[in-house]
DNA sequence: CACTAAACTGACTGGTCAGTCATTAATACA
DNA sequence: TGTATTAATGACTGACCAGTCAGTTTAGTG
């Protein structure tokens, strides 16, 4: 969906290709069609429940192909993780991304507003999922996910409650706890929200509305003590 | 093994069960036994990934055995989901009993070390990894859970609080909002500490210390505005 | 003790699915 | 046009495993 890239191919003068587009050699978009398709049917089945027939079917392509690109089913679950979750890293960085001049307050509001998004999202909802569910098996993927995904976050807002403190606008608090307790709140009610049919007091209220309380909350634990 | 028959003879009437307890009759303690072997076997392997044949294993059964019991493995699941998590409520409604006359900050103390007790648990882990993974696929679980699990909590949380507002002790906020704020970062940082190898900041850190960091940073998120 | 009913067993069956490979199709190049 | 090379296919294989059932063991009863 956002991984497969349109064709180069696809743009021709003369239309000469009349032929099977499945038949179609493009070796440079078989690992991302792959992938996304893997996306796909390892995020709603699981490892052991997703079946390769489905994903070369998805990917359009014959299940053959998919050993072209990949050693075995394992491999590219692993690959799949890898590239889904840095293409997560990458959007939320830039939605993240600060301006200096701004009030720490600001600045996490502007935070909170692109993180939610991105956690709101069907591509961070199944990866959070894989993760809880299955990374424990791969202790090296479980690392990876620690390293570029919590606690890059975790550094991102422990950096602006600090100078938030320095400038007296927090009350004093070790930056890397306050970034730990924003964090939770925030992906525990993420996640909450994707169930929303089975938590009937979220059922009326929206993610905005939900996004909103959370950042109140979160400043009114960091409002300074008179 | 089976064929070459024990002799009735070498049973000693002093004592008379010696008996391979594997093949000893017990049908009421059957379904526990298998239960509690497909919570571990179902537990770090999922659904798809259990094998029956090690759920038996595991119970000290036959397969067949189990097919006296649980009509299929779905069955059997869902079976297990359930019991597990009704023990897991049992448990924790009786830690967190609360006595009237404490303050609500003392009640809310109490409830957060009994809980915080629950959610360390190898049960809990457990159930919560599952919930989190499979439950989408059954409803009528999912919604189980919630009622049985969630609201309950979450109703728990806001009676405290409420009386805390009333009080004076808390400033004003909606019940249910502020019991939401406590589950999702107690929940979310149990699952963490689960994890802990792989998060460089909690690992020197104690389950207790975290229990208390989360405390403080409510209890002062409800403090009063002067 | 003999007989019956209930509990239990584990070899077997049939379906499923990861992974293979002989074959076919497309392209590149002479 | 022919030949070589690379890309892709999908029928096939073998392992695995949920679910079955004919047979075995135990306990209860007269």
């Amino acid at each position: 969906m956002t991984i497969a890239n349109v064709s180069p191919l696809e743009i021709n003068p003369a239309t000469p290709n009349v032929v099977d587009p499945r038949r179609r050699r493009a070796p440079e978009e078989r690992p991302a069609q792959i992938l996304d398709a893997a996306f796909h049917e390892f995020g709603e089945r699981g490892l052991a429940g997703a079946r390769l027939d489905d994903i070369a079917k998805r990917a359009g392509v014959a299940k053959g192909t998919i050993y072209l690109y990949f050693p075995n089913k394992e491999a590219l679950f692993r690959e799949m993780v890898r590239t889904t979750t840095i293409a997560a890293i990458e959007s939320a960085e830039q939605l993240a991304e600060q301006e200096s001049h701004e009030s720490a307050e600001t600045q996490l509001r502007r935070l909170s507003v692109g993180w939610w998004t991105f956690l709101r999202s069907d591509r961070f909802q199944v990866v959070q999922r894989l993760v809880l569910a299955e990374l424990q098996h791969f202790p090296d993927l479980m690392q990876f996910y620690a390293d570029e995904v919590v606690a890059r976050g975790r550094r991102l807002i422990g950096a602006i409650v600090e100078r938030g403190t320095a400038r007296g606008e927090f009350r004093p608090i070790v930056p890397a706890t306050a970034a730990r307790m924003l964090s939770s709140l925030t992906m525990m009610q993420a996640i909450w929200c994707d169930r929303r049919q089975c938590f009937p007091e979220l059922a009326g209220v929206t993610d905005e509305h939900i996004r909103e309380e959370i950042l109140d909350f979160y400043l009114s634990a960091l409002r300074p003590i008179q």
